[in-house]
DNA sequence: GTTGAAACCTGAGCTCAATCAGTTAATTTT
DNA sequence: AAAATTAACTGATTGAGCTCAGGTTTCAAC
């Protein structure tokens, strides 16, 4: 058997990055209308864009940035993903009988996002099929992320969900072995459903295994393979 | 402030049930379309429809029965829902670049299944707006209940899962505060991410503890609403 | 430069829940 | 009806990972 037909198994990342222009699916006067129903607004690092429960009224993209996509009751938080440059955001808050955000969006750098009036987007939708076909794409290929991160922070133990989410930094935020970290050891917690101080532990336990070498937020992964390995075995 | 307004906070629900009718959306010439590429299976108590991994080549559509749709990887399986009547299966296989189940579905009872090909599905999608809009209100459906399983199981310990799940069943699934479980105690462990023994250990203890009764199969939910208060407590 | 706050790190103790190693009950097969 | 298989249950033990209670570093503000 060619490598081809292998079954990959459960994909584990938690960042999502639009590759294709839903804008460029749409004709000049949807375009237009698009321009004329919505605002680019400029958020400063740490802000709120918006929150779980409120009622939905804008479809987000992320024009430029790095946001946290999370739930959150009482103290407790997880966050469901990270999401970059041309994302679209809020999509998950359109469906008939509801009009609540299922989750809470705020920023990691300093960002900018375009909010689309919630109705005009609707329309396009319904009026539109090659574009509510992108976004069905869109949706599925998240829901199939989002399932891979279900079963790794439900089913594997630690090593194996700290290995997962610095594989996903690794290859789908930072395209690169070594980076400057913008989330706190608190977030990775809230990404790996673990405490603070696990995430620490476990990272240090990684330095000094020699698969990772770290200082504070600089972070770089030496021994991917490795890493690969403690993913999969969890 | 009037109940209206209230944040419900997050849905801790596993089932999905459609409520709509999606052919009713096609038009004369599209039903046939599907009619004529599709067929009726029936499939027997405890069989697998299809595999995660494999080739996706059809859209299913449960047209009598019980399912599970769940992740399984080496000797780990996570429950992702339970389907019933008139649910369709396998539109997360849905994306461009994609071609693999991204999860697997077998019965709990006998049930009755029609295979629709998959091309046809896409193409319906691609033109008809009306129908691929009313799709993206059942993705979105079924994602924020995910999301409010994802928190559940991450989130909450022993106690406030096997009440999450306990009370989905009575109100999703048999409509009714006593039913007769199709399920094992094995897959109440994999729906809640716990291993068999604890889910025996917890329904003890609501049973000694008078929230419901139960002899095997046979369950009564008793105190709903301390569930409820259990539920959210975590 | 000093202060304060926030983030990072560490160790000890404890708790929750999995594992293991059984027994009993129910169901199916012969 | 007996045997075999599967599912339900129980108790004891173990350990992974959380909590708590500190200490240290970093960084921004004054």
């Amino acid at each position: 058997m060619s490598q081809i037909t292998e079954t990959k198994g459960i994909s584990h990342c938690s960042v999502f990055e639009f590759e294709q222009s839903w804008y460029a699916l749409l004709t000049p006067e949807e375009q237009l209308l698009i321009d004329a129903n919505s605002v680019s607004i400029n958020f400063r690092k740490g802000e709120t864009v918006c929150k779980l429960g409120a009622f939905a009224s804008h479809i987000y993209f992320l024009e430029e940035g790095l946001v946290k996509v999370y739930l959150e009751e009482r103290n407790k938080k997880l966050i469901l993903s990270l999401s970059t440059k041309n994302s679209l955001l809020g999509i998950a808050a359109i469906f008939d009988g509801n009009n609540k955000l299922p989750y809470s969006v705020s920023t990691y750098t300093d960002s900018k996002i375009r909010m689309i009036d919630l109705q005009i987007f609707r329309q396009l939708l319904k009026q539109n099929s090659e574009f509510s076909y992108h976004i069905i794409n869109l949706l599925n290929e998240k829901t199939a992320q989002i399932y891979g991160r279900f079963f790794s922070l439900t089913q594997k133990q630690l090593h194996g969900r700290v290995a997962d989410i610095l594989l996903c930094l690794s290859n789908k935020i930072f395209k690169s072995s070594s980076f400057e970290l913008p989330l706190s050891r608190a977030d990775l917690g809230d990404l790996t459903g673990m405490s603070t101080e696990s995430v620490i532990r476990m990272m240090k336990e990684f330095k000094d295994d020699g698969l990772i070498d770290m200082h504070c937020k600089s972070i770089e992964l030496l021994d991917i393979s490795r890493l690969e390995r403690i993913s999969e075995f969890g």
